[in-house]
DNA sequence: ATGACGATTTACT
DNA sequence: GTAAATCGTCATA
């Protein structure tokens, strides 16, 4: 097989989500991320595989709810205004991370908070991330990423990939999920979580919730 | 310089 | 059900 071939099947095989998936708004990408893997490659080689299924959607300039709300652009929230396919990390509650991915285009702050998913590869490594061990918790713990930070705990996602390229770094990634996965799952939507302050948007149903059938 | 608060989690009454 | 933990960020001065 030559070079050119291997290059074309790479290319038709790539699970990596490439730039396009991410320049739509926050809702349609906050529904398009249920189901994919967010795959984190720790220093010491180790994998872990998330299969996403709980997300929320925040606008930016409109939205009460979002950190860009009125165009706020601070330190902070720069990375919102970044390409779709950016990570923004935050630190909250002086002790948490959340983690979301950019959407939309450059001076467009939009992003999708991912709140939730499950591990499904690198289980060993996910628990020593979360200070569990196998005799402790059940062979395949539920709750080991079922929150924002929880998650972001389990796949040691701190600021230090805040502002970084999610088509590109090796350190983070996410991938086009299993077909039929979705077959076997029902989306709902709800207010968000822990809005309440964002007046007429808090009750707007922009999370999204994956539940096997 | 200061004060209020948070896109949360955990433990406890 | 309620409360504590704990500190970076932001608005105000």
């Amino acid at each position: 097989m030559v070079a050119g071939n291997v290059g074309h099947l790479r290319q038709s095989r790539e699970a990596r989500l490439g730039r396009g998936f991410f320049a739509t708004d926050a809702e349609t990408l906050a529904r398009a991320l249920l189901g994919t893997h967010l795959i984190r490659v720790m220093e010491d080689g180790s994998t872990i595989r998330v299969r996403i299924n709980e997300t929320e959607a925040y606008n930016g300039v409109e939205d009460r709810a979002s950190h860009a709300f009125g165009g706020r652009r601070t330190a902070r929230t720069e990375p919102m205004y970044g390409r779709g396919g950016t990570s923004y990390v935050y630190f909250t509650y002086g002790m948490h991370h959340c983690f979301n991915v950019v959407a939309g285009g450059v001076d467009e702050p939009a992003a999708v908070l991912i709140r939730g998913g499950e591990v499904i590869e690198g289980l060993g490594a996910a628990l020593a991330n979360r200070g569990w061990t196998r005799e402790k918790h059940a062979a395949v713990p539920a709750g080991l990423a079922d929150g924002p930070a929880k998650l972001c705990r389990t796949l040691a996602i701190d600021r230090s990939l805040n502002a970084i390229d999610l088509t590109r770094d090796p350190t983070l990634r996410l991938e086009r999920g299993d077909r039929g996965w979705h077959d076997e799952v029902s989306v709902i939507s709800t207010p968000r979580i822990g809005v309440d302050y964002a007046g007429e948007w808090a009750a707007r149903p922009l999370r999204f919730v994956a539940r096997r059938m």
